[in-house]
RNA sequence: GCCCCGUUGGUGAAGCGGUUAACACUCAAGAUUCUCAAUCUUGCAUACAUGGGUUCAAGUCCCAUACGGGGUACCA
């Protein structure tokens, strides 16, 4: 009995060899390919999209290839529709992979890229493993583990199935084809030979050069009942035939690392570069914990497409976390595309990434008040369609009046930065719609002058005769100014200032009288531009409304 | 428990043996032909976790301690 034997008794079925495979998915002559490999468990996570982004980036810097893999191994976690949300979510940021299956159909020459369609091929590397005596099987029970556990932990050892606590990887080949035979559950693992007292150097490509001990886990690398690989073999074997040059993944990775360098080695493949991303974190009180899609509603990318923000204003939120110095590259180069962008990974940050909702705010408001009045308007358009009635009715109304109140201080060198997303924009404006500003229940927020009769005397007198609607700014201005004088206000703050007694209030006082008459809120864009856009009809009607 | 990784002002962060320790935000004061969450100006900080080393010189290198994070699965 040989461990030849072995192998075949569990992979009878397999005939195919590595080189076979190694010939089916030939080298990519230096190609660098990145590759995002996300499990299907619900919906994208930030930390996924954040991973997406470096690999995406990393592939465009250099020409590259970016992959879409599904790493599926783990059925029990597995949600129906999280294939396709995986899809929409890279879509709708832009990042379409140059590689990847759908629908049971591959782009690409190197698929099947949803791991559980991969099996044979990890059953042809394990059984290479088996046959040059590098993996056993091993029939310990959940219980007998948790037992070897306790123990270690008992006497304050490092947990684990190692060395001499590896029992049965001192099975003879006999018994263990007993065991098969008899019909005992197994899992197959991997016979290490490291040293775990050995250090070894290691390279990462953010944190540089470490020192890590060598694996002597013997780890598993198939499961039973499904017999799907474990995800640090099928790293293994999916990076190495897909070619994969750049890893990147999570620094909770990292302390695996030495097992995936143990496994490449003993193929004698070359091993990829590894890029281990800082985790997402985020501040509650006084502690900082990962982002968690439990407890985090902006853990999940649903949550920017639910309020409406620009997909530019998520990505930029990301390229700052991703590289510190990406916002200062980004104001030097307005016009280029963040894919330009040279990514450093010695650049991110060495603890963790702090996400921001308030950096992504600034940067979401920044990045609408830049965009044309008919761009906002489009876009605006198609979030409401999906998750407004009530702003999509507004818009589709008098689509030019919707833009004319959006281009209001736009384009201009500073414009107005309002805007935080697209769902608070009914907020925004909606006095400027007659029905709502009717129907609302509003309260006029009067400032100073609270009197009606006095606010009812500037109105009367502004409107009838001073104010039309074919002034330009200036010259409206001035009207408002020459009505501060007849009335006993100081057209100018300084003179008011300087002589408070003198005069009944100042220009400020009367221009919010005129503002909230006409749109309720003594806060609004310039005033000269809402009045123009309502026209003297309008405003009239509104002033006969107050009471 | 054990193994990794980290710790610079209120916050996020530059700096990688010699700097007045950048920069941004927050905050405060002021400014503006009207309001403002917009814009501009000025200002604010008992910041290099602690203790030891190495060095002419240390956030910067080394060692300990404390604190935080990650891992320690037939999860990824």
């Amino acid at each position: 009995m040989t461990n030849k034997d072995l192998a075949e008794l569990i992979f009878p079925n397999i005939d195919k060899t590595i080189e076979d495979y190694e010939k089916m998915y030939p080298s990519r002559n230096g190609r660098v390919v990145t590759r995002i490999a996300p499990s299907p468990t619900g919906y994208m996570h930030i930390g996924g999209m954040y991973q997406s982004l470096v690999d995406y980036i990393i592939a465009k810097n250099n020409n590259g290839i970016f992959m879409l893999r599904i790493e599926d191994t783990d059925q029990k976690r597995e949600v129906e529709e999280a294939v396709k949300l995986i899809h929409e979510a890279l879509d709708t940021y832009g990042l379409h992979p140059d590689e990847f299956e759908r629908d049971g159909k591959c782009t690409g020459n190197y698929g099947p890229y949803v791991q559980s369609e991969r099996k044979e091929i990890y059953h042809t590397f394990i059984k290479h493993l088996i046959e040059i005596g590098r993996a056993y099987p091993c029939f310990c029970t959940k219980e007998e583990l948790d037992e070897l556990r306790v123990m270690q932990d008992h006497k304050k050892l490092r947990t684990g199935y190692y060395g001499k606590y590896a029992k049965c990887r001192n099975l003879s080949v006999e018994e263990m084809i007993n065991n098969i035979k008899e019909g005992k559950p197994y899992v197959i693992r991997f016979k290490s030979m490291g040293d775990f007292e050995h250090k070894f150097k290691f390279h990462d490509e953010v944190k540089g050069d470490l020192e890590l001990s060598e694996n002597d886990e013997d780890f598993v690398i198939m499961k039973s009942g499904d017999l799907l690989p474990t995800y640090h073999f099928a790293h293994l074997v999916d990076d190495h035939l897909m070619r994969t040059t750049y890893v990147i993944r999570g620094e909770e990775w990292l302390s695996s690392a030495p097992k995936h360098v143990e496994l490449f080695n003993t193929f004698g493949f070359e091993l990829p570069k590894y890029v281990h991303t800082p985790l997402i974190i985020k501040k509650e009180g006084n502690s900082i914990r990962k982002i968690s899609k439990r407890k985090d509603p902006e853990a999940t990318m649903s949550y920017y497409s639910d309020l409406g923000y620009p997909k530019e204003a998520v990505v930029e939120s990301l390229m700052t976390i991703i590289n510190s110095n990406y916002e200062e590259w980004h104001t030097q180069n307005p016009d280029k595309s963040f894919e330009e962008f040279t990514y450093n990974p010695t650049k991110m940050s060495s603890g963790g990434a702090y996400y921001d909702l308030e950096k992504l705010n600034n940067l979401s408001k920044d990045i609408i008040s830049k965009k044309k009045a008919s761009v906002v308007c489009e876009e605006s358009l198609e979030w409401a369609k999906k998750h407004s009635e009530s702003l999509k009715e507004m818009i589709e109304r008098d689509k030019d009046y919707y833009t004319s109140i959006l281009n209001i201080e736009r384009e201009q060198e500073k414009p107005r930065k309002d805007i935080v997303y697209y769902s608070m924009i009914e907020d925004l404006i909606w006095y400027m719609y007659d029905d709502k500003f009717k129907s609302k229940d509003k309260e006029y927020e009067w400032k100073n002058i609270t009197d009606i009769d006095e606010i009812k005397n500037i109105l009367n007198t502004y409107f009838n005769d001073y104010y039309d609607e074919n002034d330009d700014k200036d010259t409206w201005f001035n009207k408002v100014k020459e009505l501060c004088e007849k009335l006993g206000y100081a057209s100018n703050i300084k003179d008011y200032k300087k002589e408070p007694e003198k005069y009944k209030g100042n220009v400020a006082d009367i221009s919010t009288v005129i503002r909230v008459s006409v749109t309720s809120k003594s806060n609004t864009p310039d005033l000269y531009e809402i009045l123009k856009l309502l026209g003297t009809e309008r405003i009239k009607e509104r002033i006969s409304l107050i009471k």
